[in-house]
DNA sequence: GACACGTGGTA
DNA sequence: TTACCAAGTGT
């Protein structure tokens, strides 16, 4: 392959072709490393708005390592994968305490920061210091097995680096940070999984293209099979007010809260899943009134069917739940939900009882018990 | 190397 | 409706 006028090709595309995304502007290093762990797994369209609302709320280091984890999680809820927000917090505290509260140059330090592997230390390295490294992610993997014609599945090491090193091998001296964003908008936006290549800057140097097998490219190796689970939630009503959970931080959904309930045993219906989980969870006698929703939701390799339930307390005394399962929790008014980060299917639940008038004006305290 | 970890858009 | 999958990392 001609390097430099693949190179002058891809670069002459992006400068017209590039998106104008909020963190181009101004590519300080947090800018780029925010945006970079946000965008991890995901789309760059969806990170916008949750870029900019964080850089407004946590503008730089010290107000991040300052900040409170539950402010830090509501930030981040909806984007998934929440140990990347602990980690960005455990990293600002690093940086802090250990290089006062500048971020470093060094792909090797930066390399180091909890959350970030080979492609986030390349990308801040190259897109916010200038430094020539290489910024491998499944885009960059996608246009290379084509580029190449590789045969072998891009998950594989081997696979990985040749493309590190074809990358290293064309990446110019004046902008690598261009080169690298400009590898991945041609990924996102071109050579996507179905291929543009009649608008391909780089068609002439494909060789799955000049093969015919660009839609053959990459190779794909095949997926775990999915689960599908049935799940029962409780909103328990008590005096008007609702019981939340935290959950662990070492289990899915670290940090984020939730409605007590779990998983619809064999032989089991959701109701008596419902108060075994509230038995065992909280130590709370609780009744299953009516069905409120069924919400199906999917995480990871899982597809959920949710079974949501409003509850009433039945017990001698007021109920002082004991969380055996989480962190903290409490009743706490349905008007204050919307201060707690919780995950996608609860959201959904939460956004259905807004839509019941009885949690949305409290509870009378005798109206259910 | 395999697996866990979330979510919403797309075909 | 189902399956795929995206600016990956930690264990």
């Amino acid at each position: 392959m001609d390097g430099k006028l693949f190179t002058t090709h891809l670069l002459d595309w992006y400068r017209v072709n590039g998106r104008d995304l909020p963190w181009r502007r101004d590519p300080s290093p947090y800018a780029i490393w925010i945006s970079e762990i946000m965008a991890q797994q995901t789309q760059m369209d969806r990170v916008v708005s949750y870029f900019t609302r964080w850089m407004d709320r946590f503008p730089d280091l010290i107000t991040l390592a300052r900040a409170k984890e539950e402010d830090v999680l509501k930030s981040w809820e909806g984007l998934g994968y929440y140990s990347r927000a602990r980690n960005i917090q455990r990293s600002a505290a690093i940086l802090v305490r250990e290089h006062g509260g500048v971020f470093p140059s060094d792909p090797a330090v930066i390399r180091a920061l909890p959350g970030v592997g080979p492609y986030t230390a390349g990308a801040v390295a190259s897109i916010a210091f200038g430094l020539p490294e290489p910024a491998v992610d499944a885009n960059v993997l996608r246009v290379f097995a084509r580029l190449l014609d590789l045969d072998s599945p891009v998950s594989e090491a081997p696979v990985r680096r040749t493309v590190e090193q074809a990358v290293r091998s064309l990446i110019p001296a004046g902008n690598p940070g261009d080169f690298n964003q400009a590898l991945m908008e041609l990924g996102a936006l071109v050579c996507s999984r179905r291929p543009g290549c009649t608008q391909c800057p780089v068609a002439s140097h494909c060789l799955a293209r000049a093969a015919g097998v660009a839609e053959s490219r990459p190779v794909i190796r095949p997926r775990r099979d999915v689960l599908r689970i049935e799940m029962a939630s409780g909103v328990l009503l008590h005096q008007g007010r609702v019981l939340i959970q935290k959950r662990r931080p070492d289990d899915v959904w670290p940090g984020l809260w939730e409605f007590p309930g779990g998983c619809v045993e064999q032989g089991e219906t959701p109701r008596q899943a419902l108060v075994r989980e509230f038995r065992e969870e909280v130590e709370l006698a609780v009744e299953p009134l009516e069905k409120l929703t069924v919400i199906t939701y999917a995480y990871t390799r899982y597809r959920v069917t949710m079974h949501c339930y409003l509850c009433r307390y039945v017990g001698p005394r007021e109920p002082q739940p004991v969380f055996n399962e989480a962190v903290a929790g409490g009743f706490v008014s349905p008007e204050r939900l919307h201060d707690y980060a919780f995950p996608a299917g609860h959201r959904r639940l939460i956004e259905f009882l807004e839509q019941d008038s009885r949690l949305i004006k409290p509870f009378s305290a005798d109206s259910l018990s």
